[in-house]
DNA sequence: GTCTATATTCGGATAGAC
DNA sequence: GTCTATCCGAATATAGAC
């Protein structure tokens, strides 16, 4: 088997994937049928039946596709310069750049959703969401210690101890922001500031 | 059209209302069929058409069922004995009310998930949601105005301003509540009360 | 691997008796 | 108002040619 074929192969396991997306952005998860996403995608029904096999499972990799690219950015986010920058900083990139990528942010909520009655979904959501924990933890652990005084164990106490939080309100934002009209993230996320204050207990 | 009529028109459209609300709960909007609900109303599909033209219209309905509970759950829940009480005990409240009354947390997650791609339920969530925060902001202004010093312009102000942020972590909450095993959601809240501090700015 | 055409199941909604 | 039986459209998945 050779290397052009698995190239080949992924590219259009990519092209049906972000056909979907495209679907499932405007029509929903259940709403769209087999028929749209075979229109958007460009390509027949035997094309898309030989690398999915069935509809379930194309529901599956873009909603793996989603919490896991969720993931990855916000890793990416993590140090665009190097300078540490504030943990709400941080999720503020994250939200802007799920707008670009994801095209919006109308597909984590579906996916939150639905993860409520799919066991799948709801099995991944739970492995992904402490990786996410782990990465606003650091983020906060490293803030706290550089820029405030905080010892370092304090620091990384106290991030793991807010990242529950944190996923919580940066959840909280991403459903307001989508589905409210004018909600402003910016000034959502200004209000959890006085977390992040030394003044400690 | 005597009474009766009326009451048992209403009474009726409870039951089914709950037969599809039970559905929903355990396969989600979609998933579950007429057949679903029918089964679970012990009804027919006759009795059923003869109260709502569609199932979207039963959809709606429970959308709306669930939404506005929340508020008036929210509502109710503002003050049990008198004293005013801490303002995240409030969310707690309500959470350990939806618990209870609505069979879990699970209905609102669903509800959002589907008003990202469904203009009317997104419409209703644009109207219940200005409609909780204004309860939340009551709740943080009278508790910070009577337990701790605050002067009354000043709670109110600062309860307007926090009212987004609330209503975001009882969202994170909510979701996480329902989609983790073990999620700790008096932990959680806990955390937020720093936000609830005179030390102002 | 991909296309066209189609089989088959399923779900929403209705007709007509009672 | 409610029930039984049924119709019709739609949507997933497959068959077979290229």
């Amino acid at each position: 088997m050779p290397k052009v074929s698995d190239e080949h192969r992924e590219a259009r396991r990519r092209q049906i994937l972000e056909a979907a997306m495209r679907s499932f952005l405007r029509g929903g998860f259940q709403e769209s049928s087999m028929s749209d996403i075979i229109a958007e995608s460009g390509l027949s029904a035997g094309a898309i039946y030989g690398h999915f096999a069935s509809k379930s499972e194309i529901v599956a990799a873009v909603a793996s596709e989603v919490l896991e690219g969720g993931l990855a950015a916000m890793k990416e986010m993590r140090e665009p310069d190097g300078t540490p920058s504030h943990p709400l900083d941080l999720i503020q990139r994250l939200v802007a750049g799920l707008m670009e990528r994801a095209g919006g942010t109308a597909l984590p909520v579906q996916v939150w959703g639905r993860a409520v009655i799919d066991p799948e979904l709801r099995a991944m959501f739970g492995t992904v969401v402490p990786a996410i924990r782990a990465v606003i933890a650091d983020q906060i652990a490293l803030w706290m210690h550089e820029t405030c005084g905080v010892p370092d164990d304090v620091a990384v106490a106290r991030g793991a101890e807010l990242a529950p939080l944190m996923t919580g309100i940066l959840q909280g934002g991403i459903t307001q922001a989508e589905l409210l009209d004018g909600f402003d993230l910016t000034a959502y996320l200004a209000l959890a500031a006085p977390l992040f204050e030394p003044p400690a207990a």
